[in-house]
RNA sequence: CGGGGCGUAGUGUAACGGUAGCAUUCAUGCUUUGGGAGCAUGCGGUCCGAGUUCAAAUCUCGGCGCCCCGACCA
């Protein structure tokens, strides 16, 4: 029993067996699914679809997600942001204050009664709940700036989800607020996380194809900013000026915009996008209505400055997916891959010495930290390959009877299709 | 929330109102082993409820679920 248990047991977190992956690929989607996030992602094991809008993340859509979050962690953290976590249950009377625990105003409310009667909301946002929260920890000058951000998994009664993970009813965000000083700092803040925002998007391969777009500005500013990424399948669809990096939604698109920014409608480029992140400016008005203020230098009470910065990381998840594909499958950005590299072995009539070697492989290559899954499974060449294309992880290594007579390594790029067969230390090189 | 479409094994698909079939997955055995192999055997299904009918997967009504277009997305 204690050896079955022990070779069932994980090994390191960054290398993982096939062959002890529950998951299984499949040849086709479930006709429910039109998305193609949702069919790639499906069939590859990513994700389970529980009901309608919202999905259960499988061990290699887990450590998907979990790449993006520590990359959007890291560049948050960079700009002085401290990560906590808010809760899901959220209070009535809270919302209240603001006017917004109406369905009237609010339309996507998840609420439920607790057993001693009373009503409390599902998290759908959180700056209300942060911004009293902050209540208690500002009360001088001296106390900000803030930043606080979160991965939270927000709870949206969407009457219409759609579009595989783009628009769930339950789905997981990067949300930061800022508590700030006055409109100067808020100000400096804000341009810092749209650098910041963009240092993400390049990280996740998208850079080039994100732009900082002039959209709605919601309830207090006349303007927010979003970040759209060119993509077939977007729900948006925005103007674009390439050289100038200027980018416009065509919600918010008139004359008066395109004087504002010193552009004539016909420079500029209708492309379709899909909504990667979005920041606001609230201003004063929340902290406001919530009695959120600070006393200055003359002790005077003065409401703090807040804004908010969004990234739906499932969301990136499933663009990523989508935009990074092709007919084989996922062909996923090496930063956000599952594992780094896809460790084959092709095994035939007697391949005990390709097992053995492969074996060696996978030790060495778990024991220099390069994250690795190792297809150990005893199936057919072809099924093997098939599912590493699906898959999509960056780097195939094969070892077959084929390849130890050269004794070489066959390296195929996920990428290019590229082919080559290198010796071990020169694919330790490469990666 | 307006409009449209659709619910049949885990998945993908057939079946005039008359024996629910095929493929795949899965299990077992043999063969096979560089691009989702072959043969054989086996397990597994009509979304739920009511109605019409001698008889309902099929027709009617209601419910539930899923998808798409639009609206919405603070």
């Amino acid at each position: 029993m204690v050896a079955i248990f022990l070779s069932r047991a994980a090994p390191k977190k960054s290398a993982m067996k096939q062959s002890h992956l529950f998951t299984k690929t499949r040849k086709e989607a479930p006709t429910d699914e039109v998305a193609q996030n949702a069919k790639l992602l499906i069939r590859a094991g990513y994700i389970h679809k529980e009901m309608a809008g919202v999905y259960a993340y499988l061990p290699l859509g887990l450590r998907v997600q979990n790449k993006i979050k520590q990359i959007v962690r890291e560049e948050m953290d960079a700009i002085g942001g401290q990560e906590l976590i808010m809760t899901a249950l959220q209070s009535k009377e809270l919302w209240e204050k603001t006017k917004r625990w109406s369905d009237e105003v609010v339309d996507v409310w998840f609420k439920t009664n607790l057993k001693t009667g009373g009503e409390v909301g599902l998290g759908w946002s959180h700056e209300e709940p942060i911004a009293e929260m902050m209540k208690g920890y500002i009360s001088s000058f001296r106390d900000l700036p803030i930043f606080v951000y979160q991965f939270q998994t927000k709870l949206r009664n969407e009457v219409r989800a759609k579009s595989g993970i783009l628009r769930g009813r339950e789905f997981v965000m990067k949300d930061m607020y800022s508590f700030c000083l006055d409109e100067a700092d808020h100000t400096a803040f804000y341009n810092r996380t749209i650098d910041a925002y963009m240092r993400v998007y390049h990280r996740l391969g998208i850079g080039e194809d994100t732009f900082v777009t002039f959209a709605a500005g919601g309830a207090f500013t006349k303007f927010s900013h979003e970040f759209q990424t060119i993509a077939e399948t977007g729900e948006d669809v925005i103007y674009i000026h390439r050289a100038k990096k200027i980018a416009v939604n065509k919600e918010v698109l008139n004359d008066e915009t395109l004087k504002n920014l010193g552009v004539s409608r016909s420079e500029l480029e209708e492309v379709k996008t899909a909504e990667v992140g979005n920041i606001f400016n609230f201003g004063t008005q929340k902290s406001e209505d919530l009695g959120l203020s600070y006393k200055n230098e003359k002790g005077e009470a003065i409401p703090v400055w807040m804004g908010s910065y969004g990234i739906g990381i499932t969301r990136v998840m499933g663009l990523l997916a989508e935009k990074f594909s092709d007919e084989k499958g996922i062909v996923w950005p090496e930063s956000v891959a599952p594992f780094r590299v896809h460790l084959v072995s092709i095994v035939g009539a007697n391949g005990e010495a390709v097992k053995k070697e492969a074996e060696k492989l996978y030790q060495t290559l778990t024991d220099k930290g390069i994250e690795v899954l190792y297809d150990d499974r005893d199936l057919r060449p072809g099924e093997k390959f098939a599912d590493s294309d699906l898959i999509g992880i960056p780097t195939r290594v094969v070892i077959s009877e084929k390849t130890m007579k050269e004794g070489k390594l066959e390296i195929k790029d996920r990428k290019t299709g590229t082919v080559s067969m290198l010796s071990e230390s020169d694919l330790f090189k490469l990666l």
